[in-house]
DNA sequence: TCTAATTTGTGAACAAATTCACAAGCACTC
DNA sequence: GAGTGCTTGTGAATTTGTTCACAAATTAGA
């Protein structure tokens, strides 16, 4: 299968959000034009987007929204459930961990780790914090696919190794800091920081243009 | 001045980032390869992201490190405070309001409402959660420059369109829609799901590239 | 002062992503 | 079953972003 841009899979994941909502809303069918402008791009794209994964649709018509939202969910991996642990029981890995849209997608988090003993033990809804010693030997026992990163900057890259060499193959870091990784493990880094220097430079720049992905 | 591409401000963030690091440590010059290799990038990317503001480095030398993060945080408007509010004291919400890099990068957050009269009086460091009916009169006496959207997927849309009557011109938004602001609003927007999406994406279909951005 | 070793800045070549534009397919009507 | 009105799917054209490659500066050493 031909590169598929990542820009691509950002629209798909918002394309499927809208498809869930009207779905939910008992709208029946849909089309390139509606996902455009709800997503803020042109049909031409929306239709671009899909076509690298088949043809979806029918002509005249417009798109089955089951359908197409089915196979969206196929086509991100949202047919199944994925483990998730989350590393740093600070706010963010709070946040995280009981933020709902999690479970709806089908992201199960199943294990939290710290090595602050006054967070080890206390319970996060159904998960209680563990010794992050334990990861390495966890990762093997649950089968975690998925690795959240809020820990502080400066143990970052550290832990990021150690969940590596436990065998995981994904990150969503949140730590300010460029991780390094050895290919065949996906990362995406969320940072704080760097959304906020892209508002600025708006603001003091292009006083103006709506800088929106 | 010509359109500058998000992914150059992001880049320029990066380089920052790097820059402060060694400047702590004292180092006095450094290089385009320097950079790239710690940015993950190329020296000839580097060298065009900064053409684009002028021209910074020495030949044969290479770039002095305190004149090139000075002026990259002249670029990025990082040489004066920014006022910045949070509506919806929430986990994001407070996991933002004591994220220590926030103030060292000078975003004071002078603000926090919500809606919900359990949360509002209480109090979040040096501020004090308000009432969101507040939000306007606030906005103005206190020249708030940046909003955070840290309310649910509902609200948000409502929120945004009175961030945006109270005269603010950058929005950073947590919820999980697209909003659609007028132009000359600079918006950004973190989407957990759609990082996650982007995760299991490359787990299900390329089974490995790293898609580090 | 000349030569060698660096490293920048940038036009030109290349690659990637987006938009255009239109043939092809489908539903509905007459 | 021919005609009309829509909407998809997709090559081609265009635009945007990245990489190449090299002249121009600069330092250091002889």
């Amino acid at each position: 299968m031909r590169r598929i841009a990542e820009s691509t899979v950002r629209r798909l994941s918002i394309y499927l959000g809208f498809l869930e909502e009207i779905e939910a809303r008992g709208v029946l069918t849909t089309s390139s034009d509606d996902l455009a402008r709800l997503g803020g791009t042109t049909s031409a794209q929306v239709r671009k987007d899909l076509s690298f994964f088949g043809s979806f649709g029918k002509r005249g018509l417009g798109y089955s929204v089951p359908e197409l939202s089915s196979r969206l969910r196929e086509i991100l991996g949202l047919e199944r459930q994925w483990k998730v642990c989350i590393i740093g029981a600070g706010k963010i890995g709070a946040a995280l961990a009981r933020y709902a849209g999690f479970a709806e997608r089908g992201f199960v988090v199943s294990g939290v780790y710290d090595s602050d003993p006054k967070k080890i033990g206390s319970k996060w809804g159904p998960v209680t914090v563990r010794d992050a010693v334990h990861l390495e030997r966890d990762a093997a026992a649950n089968g975690y696919q998925i690795a959240v990163l809020a820990v502080p900057a400066e143990e970052a890259q550290r832990v990021a190794d150690r969940i590596v060499s436990a065998g995981i193959k994904a990150i969503l870091n949140f730590a300010p800091v460029q991780l390094s990784l050895p290919n065949g493990v996906a990362l995406r880094t969320v940072n704080m920081a760097m959304e906020l220097e892209a508002l600025t430079f708006a603001l003091v720049n292009r006083a103006g243009a709506n800088l929106s992905r």
